[in-house]
DNA sequence: TAATGGTGCTGAAGCGTTTAACCTTAATCG
DNA sequence: CGATTAAGGTTAAACGCTTCAGCACCATTA
């Protein structure tokens, strides 16, 4: 259907080989004069030829494509925004880098498989945002696949990463809420296997402990994207010692929390102080607008795509993980502790 | 680095053509033995072969891929969760039907180049969340690549498209608003470009006709997604005749909208009401809560996306395109019209 | 005059599959 | 007993491109 380069060459009257190295420039490898280049754009350009990505990827051995591995459901299943500014940043970086973007949303049941079908050829390497203990991340290393992890840290030192500094984060919520005299704080994580969950929760911990009011253990309540029962959080807002505080690990689950709150009858901030992650755009838009500690989204998956950029180019080599620091977004969600 | 099919054929003892008749199950086009089968399938076990999926494409002529082409910048940028929903839709449904996902999100402004890089062989077809009049659609059809419309009709009868019944939607809007009594409504429309806008905005103008108090021109206003400037709506909102209502192309707008009609010092729903489009799940979540015309959003999109894996499987006849009507959804935004 | 070197190109071998066409062997038939 | 036929494969030509190795030609140089 579309034109070859067969009949580029024909057209222009050279060979095939000439063909494909003036399209590639390669300039050293072999000398074209100018006519016979003008001749071949020519001809490209009356034919409207484009190479054809596959035999390119077959015959060279790079392909200008990445994979972005999600996990599957969690993902796209939040609302926060968050997927929104992640996409943003990675789609914006990989144009930059000169990169396609493949999209693998696959459950992740068939690790195994879903490894074979990342090493099927089509894909330079890959973007994982994943669990940080997922074992697909030692099955791709293990075929060689050029791996990046985005929005969590890595326990495969060969395997580089782009992330928030979480546990500062954590750090951050925590003195700010001990800073506004509250002494009774919940805390509303994510799961165990997110190492950006677990980091800001330590991050937290610590910052309550040096202020001299440690974290209950009652006061730690997993509560995952998606449609999490909420009823043991009413439950603990209400039990003695009552929280003055909340921090929620994501914006995603301030925001449900406050719809929550809201039902029971407290007021925000007067009665409760409510703080979330991530600073989405949306934080402006709730009532009252949302306290948050701000990472920034577009720049860390951009900054994750490019590490993956060169890595494709220069090998594994070198890679250093970068780890951005979040600040604090003060807005009317939080306030001091009620007397 | 990976096992080709040619190792796999060497440890099973055959040639390969044999394992690729076997592993494509082709029965009919050669018999082979159950014990070769078995052998041959050992050896893929062993070797942890996966076929390369570009020699795959090259050779045969499907790769089991589309592309999802979108409107640069407007898509990811817009944080009312519609793009999140949507591509739950589109990946549900890609991987239903077994197939890959490639991310097109270039600027608009090289259509051409666009349309050439659909056509260098990865993909077999392309869904497309593009302008209406967008003229990279009648190049796809040129280049004969199978496509499909999501969220707008299509001007080119060749291209079908599923999207909701828009024209019914601004009908809703506009039916409700004026049951509760509201004579005078604003109207905040989306780009001329989007079929969606324009026809939402004609079904409430007929709406609005039939209830016998017709659309000021100046009270139809364009808010995009973007960072699109407030200040226009604020001042129709205080001008004679005041709005007692607004009907917003999107749940997007009306959040900010609602931002901005606090800052007025309007209270909602008792001086204004507010309806929304797309009825997402954070309508849920504001304050107070959003009452929308609901689309079914991961449908719509899961529907387009069959249609496009149908006409790749069938060639592009009988392709129908598919048209979902909208629910109204109530919540706290909307009331009766103050006296 | 022969050797050397630069210029400008071409031939052909891959890359890993699919698939139409053909080949071999042994059993079956008339 | 020679001809069919079925079973169970194999051969080799694509698919569209990259790239190494060479080759012909002309202009220098020794």
């Amino acid at each position: 259907m579309a034109a070859t380069i067969k009949e580029v060459a024909e057209r222009a009257g050279v060979s095939i080989a000439t063909v494909s190295y003036v399209l590639n420039n390669r300039s050293g490898a072999v000398r074209i004069s100018p006519r016979t280049r003008e001749r071949i754009w020519r001809a490209v350009e009356e034919l409207g030829y484009h190479p054809n990505a596959l035999a390119r990827g077959l015959a060279g051995k790079k392909t200008h494509t990445v994979a972005l591995v999600m996990q599957y459901a969690s993902i796209f299943s939040s609302w926060s925004g968050f997927t929104s500014e992640m996409m943003h940043g990675v789609a914006d970086a990989a144009h930059a880098c000169g990169l396609d973007l493949l999209l693998h949303t696959r459950e992740r049941s068939d690790v195994r498989a879903e490894a074979l079908a990342l090493a099927d050829g089509r894909v330079d390497g890959a973007l994982l945002l994943r669990d940080w203990d997922d074992p697909l991340i030692d099955l791709l290393v293990e075929h060689s696949i050029p791996t990046v992890l985005i929005f969590s840290r890595s326990r495969n030192a060969t395997v580089p990463y782009a992330c928030c500094d979480d546990e500062l984060g954590g750090r951050i919520a925590g003195e700010y809420l001990t800073s506004l005299g509250h002494r009774h704080i919940l805390h509303l994580t994510g799961s165990p296997h997110s190492s950006a969950a677990v980091d800001r929760l330590r991050g937290f911990q610590n910052a309550l402990h040096d202020a001299g009011c440690a974290l209950r253990t009652d006061h730690i309540l997993e509560a995952g994207h998606a449609g999490a029962d909420f009823t043991p959080v009413a439950e603990a807002l209400l039990r003695e010692p009552r929280p003055t505080a909340v921090f929620a690990w994501s914006d995603d689950v301030a925001l449900r929390l406050m719809a929550e709150v809201r039902n029971i009858g407290l007021r925000v901030p007067q009665d409760l102080s409510i703080i979330g992650f991530d600073s989405t755009e949306f934080c402006n838009h709730t009532h009252p607008t949302l306290t948050s500690v701000a990472q920034d989204i577009p720049l860390i998956a951009a900054e994750g795509m490019k590490m993956l950029a060169a890595m494709i180019e220069n090998g594994s080599e070198e890679a250093h993980s970068i780890v951005i620091p979040p600040v604090l977004c003060i807005r009317e969600s939080t306030g001091p502790a009620p007397s």
